[in-house]
DNA sequence: GCCTATACCTAATTTTATTAGGTATAGGCA
DNA sequence: TGCCTATACCTAATAAAATTAGGTATAGGC
């Protein structure tokens, strides 16, 4: 029984708002930094952002670069040109469905 | 490339919804109720909707009365005493996920 | 010497939706 | 009569995405 919410297809949204707003991160970074800003309530686990990341930088929307820090590696994301006309779109694509199903389940589903 | 928008995992929760409003209804009018509700955003298949209701039924949460309408079988299906409770749950449940989801996506994700 | 935090990752499984159909009745229309 | 659309149920095979359950390795606190 896990209380964090996580709505299944918002992962790649997520991803792509943290660098537009950041301009590079590592993926620990973005687990914690997800965690904190909404407040144990997000919960981005590393199984589903690793592969998630490495799909997006197949797909040519992220570019990383490593380095070595503190004896640790750290792999720094960040957006290409395509992923930054990608994030703006498929971010208000999110946006707009998440305001569609809050609608329905808000609003009386009388139906006519 | 479908322009419809489906948030994953929403669909029990729209279902929940709208027998808790409704009181019953059958499989092929709740997709047709979402589809004009929803202004042709959220768009529910049959082909997700159909195994997704009868799992509810396996779990206890809907049951069904089957009725014949001019030469055709209608199965209604309406909230049992365990599914009017746990509808509640799972809606607000998913409410918050998504309000959750929304702030992130639209305040400035920067990273203290 | 052990535990926690940092930091990367994968394999197997499960859950959920998509793609692509099938069955059948009724009614409109050519 | 034959065809098309709407109504109304459904499934099988596949794909997509996340969960479960780990593994590797460094650094630092106790």
């Amino acid at each position: 029984m896990d209380n964090t919410q996580f709505i299944k297809g918002s992962l790649t949204a997520i991803v792509l708002k943290l660098l537009e707003d950041n301009g590079r991160m590592y993926g620990y970074e973005m687990t914690k930094a997800v965690k904190e800003m909404s407040g144990d309530k997000v919960n981005i686990t590393e199984a589903a952002l690793y592969p998630a990341l490495h799909k997006l930088v197949e797909e040519d929307l992220l570019e990383t670069t490593t380095e070595q820090v503190a004896g640790r590696m750290r792999k720094y994301y960040s957006l290409t040109k395509k992923g930054k006309k990608e994030s703006v779109i498929q971010i208000n694509s999110m946006l707009e469905a998440l305001s569609s199903v809050q609608l329905l389940l808000n609003k009386k589903l009388s139906n006519g």
